[in-house]
DNA sequence: GGAAAATGACTGACGACATCGACCAGATCC
DNA sequence: GGATCTGGTCGATGTCGTCAGTCATTTTCC
């Protein structure tokens, strides 16, 4: 299904999704046009979902980062799912099992405004902050034997 | 620092990495090299980190991720770090404040998987799992203005 | 078992693109 | 007020992506 060539572009865009269908094709030992054919197929797939960009929310003056854990209380779940979605300061969030509800990541520029961002989701649930100090593993993808 | 026509280049770039130096320029209103050399910027500063591909776990056998928080047993701390670094499965991992040191995300193939990866852990650190079910938020970037 | 069809690759030609140098306009600074 | 720096355009040149046509290999089906 994907063979070991796949697994040669997947990584290879990984590093860098700009590179040229040339320098894949280089890479992989096929020709251009197999390479586009090849990334064409893994995009259909959905095995590649999106080509994308890592930007430093830092340069945008997001100082702080927090991981919320967030426990709606009894009858605003639904309510609560949509606040997190309409506060655009949250940027990640997974709906899991247990007692915390929600788990999101917050990016905010000072503790004033997690303080306000968080008052206005404490009216519907419980949360549990943590602020991130440092970020030993960086965004990478699991072992793909 | 960063102006309208630089993020116009990074949210162009955000939803598709590929695009052309051209295709940029015709969004932006700039000619293209004045896009390159714009992107060359972004890059130095370290404003764009990297360009990537969002691929889908899914598609190698990864059916099931986890939120992981990790508290070290005392004098483990560097060890578990350590560990969670090794242990490519843990594809995200901050460390933050509070009682539980660590905050990672892990992919595994099955139950048993994550039951041996976190069995592995255990003898270094106490671990809470919260099973993925939903991702309400997909990762997205906060407002930059 | 063998013919037909489907798959996945290559090549070569052509149009689109990135890149480079030369040049220009406006802000900044002695 | 002229030198300089910044950030832009334009046009030429070489590289790249894409398309059509071809071929070998594998799969399917009678």
């Amino acid at each position: 299904m994907t063979d070991d060539i796949d697994q040669i572009l997947i990584s290879a865009l990984m590093e860098d999704s700009r590179r040229s269908l040339k320098a894949l094709a280089n890479l992989s030992g096929l020709s251009s046009p197999s390479v586009a054919e090849r990334l064409r197929r893994l995009e259909e797939r959905g095995v590649l979902r999106a080509y994308t960009v890592e930007v430093d929310p830092k340069c945008f003056g997001y100082q702080l980062q927090a991981i919320v854990r967030i426990r709606p209380l009894p009858g605003q779940l639904q309510e609560v799912e949509r606040q997190i979605q309409a506060i655009a300061e949250f940027t990640e969030c997974d709906k899991v099992t247990g007692e915390d509800c929600f788990i999101a990541r917050l990016h905010v520029r000072s503790m004033e405004q997690l303080d306000t961002l968080l008052d206005k989701l404490n009216v519907l649930a419980e949360t549990n902050t943590a602020i991130v100090k440092k970020t030993p593993v960086k965004r990478r993808l699991p072992p793909m034997a």
